[in-house]
DNA sequence: CTTACTGCAAATCTTTTGCAACGTC
DNA sequence: GACGTTGCAAAAGATTTGCAGTAAG
């Protein structure tokens, strides 16, 4: 069961192509003139990810940033410009089958993975 | 050419299998009767990420961790506990030859990426 | 009525910046 | 003397916590 400001920080994650910072999210839904404070945001962002609702992504900025998870459970990937901070999805994941080898091999619970390619776009690059 | 701090935070880092934050690294060469500012120790990693003798590491921890990049310019690979923060580094890279197809594919330069796998555990699964 | 959720303000922690002092060339 | 590096203190930012009020069952 997702509480209200759950529901809030979710709709405007879905409404958006890139990841949030709560900071973020906190002034979107200022804008849309629903009044949520920021330590609520910071709440939903952390029960959102522990149920594993929410993917964190790192885009080495001193701030976290969060993402949907995908919805068959698998991480989404990333190609990330550390110019703009734009951040592309790609379509499928090309490691999800080594997860089980390695839980054998290392005796590691594994829950989920994070793979993103780091560089600069085509944009950028001009 | 390196500078006093980061000639020192990097023998701190050399000498531990795990990634650090600028914290730990502070505390570590007090403990070593070395007198490195905190900022100092900030100023220090920004430098040695940027040149990119080191990789930051995200251990969902609202703090930056670092470690040395690997020799041959690849990114190193982890399984990182969730519970203890151990984190294992993995041997080789499974997608390296990715890299070349995505960069033709989106248009982007691609610099580096990061692979880690998020998990528990043996011990802490007890 | 009870419990969980929320907003606000305060507290805490992490990171960055300004600046004067120091070292090297 | 000029320039880059450093430590310290202050500032800025991000996140967490305490608490009293509100909502939901």
């Amino acid at each position: 069961m997702a509480t209200r400001s759950q529901k809030l920080v979710l709709e405007v994650l879905q409404s958006q192509a890139r990841p949030l910072s709560a900071q973020e999210i906190f002034l979107e839904l200022r804008g849309r003139s629903h009044t949520v404070g920021l330590a609520t945001v910071y709440r939903a962002l952390d029960a959102l990810r522990t149920e594993g609702t929410l993917q964190p992504v790192n885009l080495h900025d001193s701030q976290a940033y969060y993402q949907l998870a995908a919805s068959d459970g698998h991480s989404h990937h990333h190609l990330i410009c550390t110019e703009c901070r734009k951040v592309l999805p790609l379509p499928h994941c090309p490691v999800s089958n080594l997860e089980h080898q390695l839980s054998e091999q290392y005796g590691f619970a594994i829950d989920y993975h994070v793979l993103d390619f780091y560089g600069v776009c085509q944009e950028c690059r001009r």
